[in-house]
DNA sequence: TCGATTCGATACATCTGTGTATCGAGTCGA
DNA sequence: TCGACTCGATACACAGATGTATCGAATCGA
């Protein structure tokens, strides 16, 4: 049998805190929550918080390079494993499900931008990782639209950059308001567009045979793509 | 002459406090600034400040009702006096030179929207603010294409949602990463936008005679253009 | 000009948060 | 099993923030 642990691991204390607080910045932001705080979130006193980290913000950093580090092997798969460029917008959906806990809280990741925003120090790693991200967002886009003969005339880079900034500004919008700015905003918009791209000209543009899309409204059910 | 004033007005104060609070609001964030800090920048003491406030929050929400009913009436007035519906860009262009303090503050709308999406009794106001400004985008955008015998099949609030949402996203962004998020690149990419769709189908999308445009780089220039 | 009132400054009591120093139980190697 | 070490809990000293009570100068009406 497995030795009756006691004492948690000294990286699975850290581990918790750093959940915790992922929840309590969330709740309360970065500077609205003191150590305390944190600690009684996990489970623990001021005493382990600061055996752990020295300052709040120490910890704050450690929070985000976890996620940026998580982001980014997340976004490496991402790009090597597109077997089919045209599925872009289904390698994008991917995107939606996953476990890191940052990701899964809009609110933390505002939060962090700003902290970030707020910390020039901290502004290039973020950047980085912007700027990374929208080169994957990008070159998936160019690759899908080049695979329908389009050619938008600007570089996959910018493309990028438009549809990432979409993607935070809804997801800054559905803090303030998630009934007029549904989840699958994004993802509906990309598909959109991408349809909109490969069609025939303004002419045409209103196709009878594929009726108006609807963005936002009860697009709950999506059918369940098989595995992976 | 002039009454020599030597106490300022009520109102005169409260608008400094306000004003002087935006500023720190900006820099360390709402929950990271004392009402110390506030009536300091005023040029105050906090007994000022607790004559015209009562909280630090009511200070905020002041503040943001303030710049929401500024931002509002130039809405409002941008609408009425939409006299070419072709100039949907140089509409929205008037939008940046404004003069209200909070909308020349990124830092200070995006603070503010979290400071929003954390009390569940300001998310109705700024959510109708948000909708009626997605309208008011949306319905210039619809009536753009339309007079180009464009129609995108979707309803133009969502279009609206799209573009403020786009907005939005890159103010974010270049709080992060100035120099890879110019400041016009919101309104360099509804130009893209723009031309894109009102431009023949997939099959000639590139077009030779004009040449690839750059989202990003030096395009601080900007042809001056005739008064209103 | 004189009282009444307004409003910002000052002083005070209280509370909350921080960081460090110390303690003691748990863990691990020999 | 024993001793050294690790790490979280506890206690303490200190700094900063809050809100209120009080004071006094500036303003306004008569």
């Amino acid at each position: 049998m497995s030795t009756p642990r006691v004492r948690p691991t000294r990286e699975e204390t850290r581990d918790r805190i750093i959940t915790a607080a992922a929840d309590v910045f969330a709740q309360r932001g970065v500077a609205g929550t003191s150590v305390e705080q944190i600690a009684v979130a996990a489970g623990f006193t001021r005493g382990a918080f600061y055996s752990n980290f020295s300052t709040k913000e120490e910890l704050a950093v450690a929070m985000l390079e976890d996620h940026l580090a998580a982001s980014q092997s997340h976004n490496d798969a991402l790009l090597h494993r597109q077997a089919d460029p045209a599925a872009f917008v289904d390698a994008l959906r991917d995107d939606v499900g996953r476990d890191d806990p940052l990701h899964r809280n809009p609110l933390l990741q505002v939060e962090l931008m700003l902290y970030v925003a707020r910390t020039p120090e901290l502004r290039p790693v973020l950047g980085q990782h912007l700027e990374a991200k929208r080169g994957l967002v990008g070159e998936l886009a160019a690759t899908t639209l080049r695979a329908n003969g389009v050619d938008l005339g600007v570089e996959s880079d910018q493309v990028g950059m438009v549809l990432v900034a979409l993607e935070d500004g809804l997801r800054l919008h559905r803090l303030i308001d998630p009934d007029s700015t549904p989840a699958d905003a994004f993802l509906d918009t990309l598909e959109l567009l991408q349809r909109l791209m490969t069609q025939p000209g303004p002419d045409t543009a209103l196709r009878p045979e594929a009726p108006p899309r609807r963005i936002r409204g009860p697009s709950r059910e999506r059918s369940s793509r098989s595995g992976r």
